[in-house]
DNA sequence: TTCTATTGATCAGTATACTGATTATCAGTA
DNA sequence: TACTGATAATCAGTATACTGATCAATAGAA
């Protein structure tokens, strides 16, 4: 652990930089602007229609603050939309539009390329390896995060 | 590929953030208040003294741009000097100050201590594996960030 | 039912990261 | 030497992330 370049911390920094970079990239090429936080938001709208803010922060591990914000520019874009909850009145429900499930469909090769390419210094064996640590690693930190994932109910 | 659970992008995002939270808790219970990105680049001044921002952006993998305000603040602190190159006028050359080594020196085994917890959740062989196919992934998309490592001349 | 603690959403403020531009300077060439 | 292209630093603008706070509304306990 002498140099920064054997850290953990430092390595998977750059590793998500370049995911980030290569994201952008791929969703240009299919004609979209749209960022990795803004893809799995409106995938998790996707997967659990009318689910409030709150929820939808657990369910992918986001702070609850920055959601706002991420909400905002999907609203804005037309591909969510947000509307206060008949159940509970602090509460907004989500919902993915029309335009939400047209673009989610035509940037879905392009977010699979980008994950290939992500890890294209990896053969087969090697990727699930690293998938695998990754995941429990992952796991093994998520109550040390302000924002936990948390299962569904 | 089905869900973002399984997708590397979101993975590493996840333990991108739990790392710095941990870095922070760590490096606050050792009494001093500095981000991951700012001990980077203070590690890295120290192993090359008197280099500009351009040069130290590319030895640690920063954009550019990010370099100007993460020393900024360095400077405000009093870990770093900037002053003007005496070989090149448009360049700043960077130096550690006293202060700036001794805060080093003590936070130093914190942040020993955040790169253990960030992969408590795996073994020792694991680690080693985990840390084999990070620094392979990494090297292999290094060219397609906007921010690449540059090796010394 | 009333009080208390919690929760959902948001805001202000700070710190990365990035895109794209500008300014001053430098290096190499015609 | 004059010109051209590249480079160092910075800035404006946008988008995550976070800390800590506020406010309205809810849920659970006394």
């Amino acid at each position: 652990m002498s140099s920064y370049d054997e850290m953990p911390g430092h390595l998977v920094r750059r590793l998500q930089q370049a995911a980030v970079a290569i994201f952008h990239a791929e969703v240009a090429r299919a004609g979209y602007d749209m960022t990795p936080v803004q893809y799995a938001a409106l995938t998790a709208v996707r997967l659990n229609p009318g689910t409030d803010q709150a929820t939808l922060a657990g369910l992918i591990a986001y702070d609850r603050t920055t959601i706002t914000g991420v909400v905002d520019r999907l609203v804005q874009k037309g591909f969510l939309t947000r509307q206060p909850s008949k159940t509970d009145r602090r509460a907004r429900t989500l919902r993915v539009t029309e335009r939400g499930h047209m673009a989610l469909g035509e940037i879905q090769p392009a977010v699979e390329q980008a994950q290939q390419t992500m890890l294209k210094g990896l053969d087969k064996g090697e990727s699930r390896e690293f998938m695998r640590l990754l995941a429990k690693a992952v796991g093994a930190v998520n109550d040390l995060s302000r924002a936990p994932l948390k299962a569904t109910r």
